[in-house]
DNA sequence: CCTTAAAATGAAATTGAATTTCATTTTCAA
DNA sequence: TTGAAAATGAAATTCAATTTCATTTTAAGG
């Protein structure tokens, strides 16, 4: 699944005159073996194990330009944080978020997708994009909390 | 629609041993009476027209309060900015933004609610919140660029 | 294998919105 | 009227995001 992200970066990469280095494969290769929604301080961490040398500028602009060119995405969550995450060609899903212990379930709905261009239909919008996120307790903090006020 | 938010923010204010001030009830007689999804500068702007007086801080400091209180509501769309709507009690509601002009539609689809809730029941979620925003061109901005198309 | 122009890198500086600090003023309950 | 708590406003701080700039690296052409 790596090797596949590889060569699209590469195809892109020539596509657009930008030139190949250590560093953009270095960090390609830590984002795309990392579990998503990490932050650049997080990345950047990971990438400097591998290469103790690499500025942060440096993953700052690589994220920036796999964003751009399609093979990143970046999310921005109730939180405020800046993340990213992988974006396998033709894929797309949408996040649950624990309020609690910040657990990130990802789903894809397509009644949700159609529903969406029903509502966009109506108002006269062609959509290209959208933001579906549901914030809450995931199963095992319900319990929790529901544990707490019994105590009471 | 402006006395009954101006009575529900006493009822906090006192609810919550805080005080009465000219600036907090300028400030929200002007928020409640602009058009929503305005920054802090926009709103700062208009409170000075009322009050050249009355400090940036303290209309920063007030929409936070309105905010903790359930009277305000903060959005970050996708362009990152922040900005203020008022929210009636027991209101909700979604948009739509064109990418192109600004525009932004709100609305409000019951289906797409119980949907929400269909999902989150799937992974054992309890849903306090959500956001929703659906991203494209509007009617008026889609006509544009086809006609920006047909002249080429 | 050279040359060299364009692109990339990395450390440091800058930016700007969000937030905090602190001296002063205001509110309000007693 | 008084005093403690809260609010105000100007200025300072914070901090992630972004830019600057001197230096290094890439890759295409010779
Ligand atoms: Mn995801
Ligand atoms: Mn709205
Ligand atoms: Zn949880
Ligand atoms: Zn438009």
């Amino acid at each position: 699944m790596d090797a596949m992200e590889s060569n699209r970066f590469k195809k892109m990469i020539s596509k657009e005159g930008l030139k190949s280095t250590r560093q953009r494969s270095e960090i390609l290769d830590v984002f795309l073996h990392s579990a998503g929604h990490q932050n650049l301080a997080e990345i950047y961490a990971r990438v400097t194990k591998v290469n103790p040398k690499i500025g942060y500028t440096t993953v700052y602009r690589t994220l920036k330009l796999l964003t751009r060119l399609g093979l990143a995405v970046q999310r921005k969550f109730a939180d405020g944080e800046t993340r990213y995450e992988p974006n396998p060609e033709g894929t797309h899903h949408d996040h649950l978020i624990c309020l609690r212990c910040g657990k990130i379930i990802e789903f894809k709905e397509e009644a949700m997708e159609s529903l969406q261009n029903k509502i966009a239909k109506r108002y006269g919008f062609s959509i290209f994009q959208h933001r579906m996120e549901l914030y809450g307790y995931c199963g095992s903090c319900t319990s929790k909390k529901d544990l707490k006020r019994s105590k009471r």
